[in-house]
DNA sequence: CGCCCTGTTGAATCTGGTCAAACTAAGTGG
DNA sequence: CCACTTAGTTTGACCAGATTCAACAGGGCG
């Protein structure tokens, strides 16, 4: 996902629109009055390199994390090792927020790349939602939304032949990329096949096998990590999706 | 589920230990003060017959809905039509709080054979929580509680064998019924082999054969819709789930 | 430059799906 | 009360898609 790092416009604390807190419907109350709160709740930014942990499972609740450039998966495992990955992470998006009702973390959270991330402690968060009461709401519409990311995936998992499952999440990708204001046709894979075989519930090497059926019938592209999608329209039909023209990033974004 | 229904308590509103109201941790304000109070909040009781749609995906969100007796699925579909089964719901538990975000629907309800169930307004369930702040934090619990539902039906759908999956599926069946203090050995299976297949991912015809294979290898006693775990432990190892001996009901119950 | 990780491709295998048919239990209506 | 209908379940035969195992290619990085 290098192509993402560097279109990321520079990012200040107040104008930055990857800032996940917008998502949580701050710029409401802060953006004319307060210009200050920012600066003071998202305390630190820092850098994560491929392969950190920024928590785990069973972890206590201490955090909320906002990506600012790179990329983040989350996933889950079973007692015998196993893992599902639950998730990919891009910029603007928030995490860990799910880890509210328990106190803690109920699933595993790893950088894929390089990362910029925004910490922004419980007690910080808390203060925040004091003084604009309608944070509270916004939690519980990010929950719902994170409900309906899991039941997608749900059906995926097990409805799914393994080509609607790849040109499925081929355009999820596609279209979040879109309302970010990055190319809806032509983006890297921050993540590796296995992680997408994982992700969509089909081996590694099918992933492959797929991709290149995909590329032999002209749908795609794809070299290494780098993916042109050529024929959006057609991988729709695949996916039995209706085509969706892209659409324009809006703010506060929907993820 | 005939014998759930047989061993149901009779269920008065202050006494009814089945009502999910006490999940959100409404016993605690309310049982010693005010024994009014869920009278005046519980309003509305009614049968559903089975196939009866509680509420449709999409639809405003209006009421939340505790189960009293019978059984009631939950499940997402796609655009063509396939159905993915996202829950069995049994006396005792709360369903439709995950609306709150969009508020609308986001799944569909169907009773699976006669049921009866409280229908809580969302003005009343509003007025509670203002009555007593509790309420908001138990909610995010318990939207938290539905993505851990999630996160393990996501592992057993892309991660597990068909074995697994049923092996797990019967252990979390006879937990949940142990948990209301019903027979965690034996007890009926209120949903088609369909419905069982489509929730965990596998072809009706699977199910059986797995069924009967089970049943050669002693691990269960089946019939129709009735069901005796002969041999839990032996189960346990085929979900590859550290054996657990029957847990015992405690109030308000955990999910 | 050489190593290592990731990705790709082929071949054999197998799990589980599909289709079809028989069977059971429970209604339903004459 | 019995014949008939229907929905649900079970079993068998066959097959396809996906997994597994193995070998190999190619980039990237020290």
């Amino acid at each position: 996902m290098t192509n993402l790092t560097e279109q990321d416009p520079s990012c200040t604390s107040i104008s930055c629109q990857h800032c996940g807190l917008y998502q949580l419907g701050l710029s409401m109350g802060l953006d004319s009055a307060d210009t200050s709160l920012p600066d003071r709740y998202i305390k630190r930014k820092f850098m994560l390199k491929r392969g950190q942990v920024l928590y785990r499972a069973g972890e206590e609740f201490t955090s909320i994390y906002s990506i600012r450039s790179g990329s983040v998966k989350t996933y889950i495992s079973t007692d015998d090792g196993r893992l599902q990955i639950t998730g990919f992470h891009v910029p603007g998006e928030l995490l860990g927020l799910n880890a509210i009702g328990e106190n803690r973390y109920n699933c595993e959270a790893v950088a894929l790349e390089a990362s910029s991330v925004c910490k922004i402690s419980l007690e910080c968060f808390q203060e925040i939602a004091l003084q604009i009461p309608s944070v509270n709401y916004q939690m519980l519409r990010m929950m719902s939304k994170e409900i309906k990311h899991h039941q997608d995936l749900m059906l995926l998992l097990g409805k799914m032949s393994a080509e609607e499952r790849l040109a499925t999440y081929l355009l999820s990708l596609s279209r979040r990329f879109a309302l970010r204001n990055y190319s809806p046709n032509q983006f890297n894979l921050s993540m590796s096949r296995g992680d997408i075989g994982n992700y969509v519930g089909i081996a590694e090497e099918t992933v492959c096998r797929i991709f290149t059926r995909f590329q032999e019938e002209g749908l795609i592209i794809i070299r290494r990590r780098h993916i042109i999608l050529t024929d959006i329209e057609r991988l729709s039909v695949i996916a039995r999706e209706p085509y969706q023209p892209p659409t324009v990033a809006r703010y506060p974004l929907e993820i």
